[in-house]
DNA sequence: CCCTTTTGCTTAATCGTTTAACCAAAAATG
DNA sequence: CATTTTTGGTTAAACGATTAAGCAAAAGGG
């Protein structure tokens, strides 16, 4: 039924030269193989004509390169994510390569079986934003020899490359600011989990207040679980604005955890930043909603993507390109929602 | 280096049979075959032992079927579409399809290179969420028998598979909820654009209008550029607050025209709904931020990205399958920002 | 016992490219 | 003029899987 594509037989066809004689010429190699001008001419213009466009999976399966990458996101659903995807597959374009996703939607089992998937594919590399629990994946495709780059969360015990945001200065700063701005009793909320990106946000905050001199307080850094956040994040606001030492301010460590936090906030009828003062790592344009624009941290999607195609570009095209691992600073993006205190 | 993937050959090789009885065993198909049941066990272990992976390339090669869906959407950093490629991805690969994306960043040019790219990939077929003036790329795709299914976005004159929201019905209902919330001077903001899903949702806005015989005026619709929103949509609210007659309500036609239009709103200290009710189209979880949770135009992402994919997947197995055109309903979400009129 | 059928496999072509190796004819060299 | 070099190509193998066709040996039938 379909027209049936033309391959180089075609043209050769056509142009009544062998098959290879074309693939000289359509690759640029003709002129090292002694292709008459005229003939390769005659056969570029043929190639036109029929409207050749070479079978990729041809080559791919020739070359042992499919100049393909495989992202793995593990969830494409939140923005900063999808911003993510956006700018990888813009810069891996730009290098000809092609990318194809998969959302392990923060599940360690279903990220292997995407990454399963797209070995088959076989891509010539990975980018990878990892679920929690999944390092044995990575020592699997290290195994393999396969390359790979992480993307904002690693793992400092796995030597490998990766792009991250160096999370703990970025928590520092914000807990700083809050402290520049008069706030003493400064609250984190982040998610229960031994990912390092989380870890490095917790120390960041923890090391804010000790290099401040404030006192802290169990109360003011609150854990929940990903999978119950929504009932989590209430309860963990509660708790902070109770007892004796109720936060002035509070650092939310994800967009996720923002959204549902200040959701709450608005259902308590606080007023921020009079009644308590915000700082949110996530995503800009949506925190302009609300009624107070909301300090952030702003990372630089644009140059972590970017970096992570480079760097998984140079290390596919060379193997032995030796190990990088690049923190990138945040900054810190500040707005009403965390004024100096009255 | 790498460790050289093993192939049928290789399985072949230690079993002391063909490669082509490999094949047959491994694809199920040494019963038809009369391959001895013990010879077919061993070469199963075998497989197993050496952790064998079909190489995809030369499958899709020898059989003309790459088993991947091109994926080509306008802007992925917006939510909503980064959720449809959540959906589309999760669904295709329940049919054992594999989804290559691309961001045509709402640019025709940009969405025709993408389409070539993915074509010399050997896409099995694609889903499009088109961008403005990217019909001749449909054409063309037609032309060439690529299968193709037109996601959120469609062209009313080309007649071909889609699965869209009824956004004449949604914009109707939305309308008619503000005339029943006793609003009666009712605005809507859209895109400058020639797009249907555009067109419809300024007629199903006019319809309601109509229907409950409202006068209309002409200062009420506003269309703004895309490339220059975030000013235009600053004069659009004011030239509609301007004048003797301004609007009690607005409705956004997409999440980001309702992104900066609250923004502004909130600049110009106007408090919702007590000022001016809104109803937008788009993104739930995000209004939720809003000082007054905001009345949205619910999308049905999830079947409209099954329906898609199954549609496309069918067509792609059969070619003959008759053309799909489905709309499904949105739904309004009720809240705060558009109750009822004191 | 000879012929047919069944069993259990192998051979070889194919998908579309790439590329090393080869070859005949023309041109250059001594 | 005989030999070497250059020119302008062609052939064939390879990538890894699929599958129609073939083929020898064993089993069954009359």
């Amino acid at each position: 039924m379909s027209p049936k594509k033309v391959s180089l037989k075609d043209i050769a066809l056509k142009a009544g030269v062998s098959a290879a004689l074309v693939s000289y010429v359509l690759s640029g190699k003709g002129r090292e193989n002694r292709v008459k001008k005229e003939k390769a001419e005659e056969i570029q213009q043929i190639a036109k004509n029929l409207n050749y466009q070479p079978n990729h999976l041809a080559k791919s399966l020739r070359s042992g390169k499919s100049h393909t990458i495989g992202l793995v996101i593990a969830d494409i659903s939140n923005p900063f994510f999808a911003n993510i995807a956006r700018v990888v597959e813009n810069q891996a374009r730009h290098h000809g390569y092609t990318v194809i996703y998969g959302s392990s939607d923060e599940d360690a089992a279903k990220s292997k079986d995407l990454i399963d998937v797209l070995l088959n594919r076989r891509v010539d590399g990975f980018i990878i934003l990892s679920a929690e629990n999944s390092e044995k994946q990575l020592y699997y495709l290290t195994e393999q020899n396969i390359q790979f780059v992480l993307l904002d969360r690693y793992f400092p015990e796995i030597n490998t490359d990766y792009v991250s945001t160096n999370n703990c200065k970025a928590s520092f700063d914000a807990g700083s600011h809050l402290v520049k701005m008069g706030y003493k009793r400064i609250g984190m909320i982040a998610y229960k989990s031994n990912m390092f990106h989380m870890l490095e946000r917790m120390r960041g905050y923890k090391e804010a207040l000790e290099t401040h001199h404030l006192p802290g307080n169990e109360l003011w850094l609150q854990e929940v679980v990903f999978s119950n956040a929504k009932t989590e994040i209430c309860e963990a606001i509660d708790s902070m604005l109770s007892g004796s030492e109720p936060v002035d301010a509070i650092i939310f460590s994800t967009y996720n955890l923002a959204v549902n936090g200040l959701k709450y906030i608005n259902r308590l009828g606080l007023r921020v930043p009079n009644d308590i003062a915000i700082v949110s790592f996530g995503q800009a344009e949506v925190f302009d909603l609300y009624s107070c624009p909301i300090t952030y941290v702003m990372q630089d999607m644009e140059n972590l993507g970017k970096a992570a195609v480079d760097i998984l570009v140079k290390k596919i095209e060379n193997p032995k390109e030796a190990i990088q691992q690049v923190l990138l600073d945040a900054k810190l993006i500040e707005r009403e929602s965390s004024k100096a205190k009255v």
